[in-house]
DNA sequence: AACTCGGGGTT
DNA sequence: AACCCAGAGTT
């Protein structure tokens, strides 16, 4: 049978080929919990480094639990899809109804904020020895090529087409290598481009192979093109202290802090941004002194085009600083957690001590 | 079913 | 510039 030597194969290749990984030194189900979730749409040679730092300073799901937001979306910054760190704090403290362990079964992990298939699949198979296939962009990649499968692996249909064969082809023995094994293959074998089909180990068992369409597969859906938004920042200057903003709106950076903004659709050049009535409402009347403009610079977000300006304005004192700004001393404004262009911004204007 | 949520690497 | 990454949540 096909499915047999299929494992055997992979499971083979896998136990010779598998990359040292932290998470992978001990699969405590923490471990795996917090790997998958720095994982998810993040390659892991770019996570490595915030699971050793998690780890270090939340070592346990109570210790998790009993953290703060902002302490947990610090230890995030830089990483992106910041809903992975609210989420994985949510679910912290929701586990401590349960004693701050994790359930072991894929029903009951999918309960847990921010635990969707591919995550609750990934947990009970590696850290529970469950046979439910866990399936990622590797693995629809991977699959997709061995049976040749047309239907775009984003659509409804190709995605069902997909968990159906995965799970089939599962090795319910050892379910959490069988895992990690088909993620493993896509991730150095089975890549999108260049990939190494001389090199698989199942590749006399690969339609794509055979049949020399490995190129045009997977298929996909293309997304819209991305909108382009300009944010000019008031980096608001009182001698020993900046005026910043938790950004709270369901939008990008939720939760994170950055400066009192005017948004524009448009490119706006410095008269229209004096104009501007929010520009107005922080400066008219008050002794404000440009210290210096930065030109736009690009930001890339997977749906967005950031422009983003910073005028660093000096201002003696203000009066009337409505309530959801913050007044923040410059020695504390790196215990923040902000965005990755406005560390790039701080980092850049003002010193570390 | 389509859209939104970051940032970085590769081609 | 386009695509992808050990996807999940919302509309």
């Amino acid at each position: 049978m096909k499915t047999l030597e299929f494992r055997k194969k992979i499971l083979s290749w896998y136990s010779k080929n598998r990359r040292e990984l932290p998470w992978r030194d001990n699969p405590a189900p923490y471990n795996v919990w917090l790997s998958e979730i720095i994982l998810q749409q993040t390659r892991v040679s770019q996570g490595i480094i915030y699971f050793n730092s998690f780890i270090e300073k939340f070592p346990d799901i109570k210790s998790l639990a009993h953290a703060n937001e902002q302490e947990v979306l610090k230890l995030w910054q830089g990483l992106g899809y910041y809903s992975r760190a609210r989420n994985l704090h949510a679910a912290a403290k929701q586990l401590s109804a349960n004693n701050y362990q994790l359930p072991s079964s894929y029903k009951s992990l999918l309960k847990l904020k921010g635990v969707g298939p591919y995550t609750a699949a990934a947990i009970a198979s590696i850290a529970f020895k469950e046979p439910v296939a866990a399936v990622d962009g590797n693995v629809m990649r991977v699959i997709s090529r061995f049976y040749g499968i047309n239907d775009p692996v984003n659509s409804t249909k190709g995605k069902k087409l997909i968990d159906m064969l995965s799970g089939e082809l599962i090795d319910t023995e050892n379910p959490g290598d069988f895992n990690q094994a088909m993620m493993e293959l896509g991730a150095t074998v089975c890549t999108p481009k260049n990939y190494k089909c001389p090199i698989c180990p199942v590749n006399s068992l690969c339609i794509a192979f055979s049949a020399n369409i490995v190129h045009e597969l997977p298929k996909k859906i293309k997304r819209k093109k991305t909108i382009t938004r300009y944010f000019n920042y008031l980096v608001i200057d009182l001698g020993n202290s900046l005026i910043m903003k938790k950004r709270y709106n369901n939008d990008i950076w939720k939760n994170l802090y950055d400066f009192p903004l005017i948004e524009t659709s448009a490119y706006a050049d410095e008269t229209a941004i004096f104009n501007n009535p929010i520009w107005k409402s922080w400066f008219s009347g008050s002794q404000a002194t440009i210290l210096n403009v930065t030109d736009y610079k690009k930001h890339l977000l997977t749906h967005q085009v950031l422009m983003v300006r910073f005028y660093h304005i000096s201002v003696p004192q203000l009066k009337n600083i409505p309530p959801e700004f913050h007044k923040t001393d410059k020695i504390d404004i790196f215990d923040l957690p902000v965005p990755k262009i406005i560390e790039c911004f701080l980092s850049e204007s003002f010193s570390k001590i």
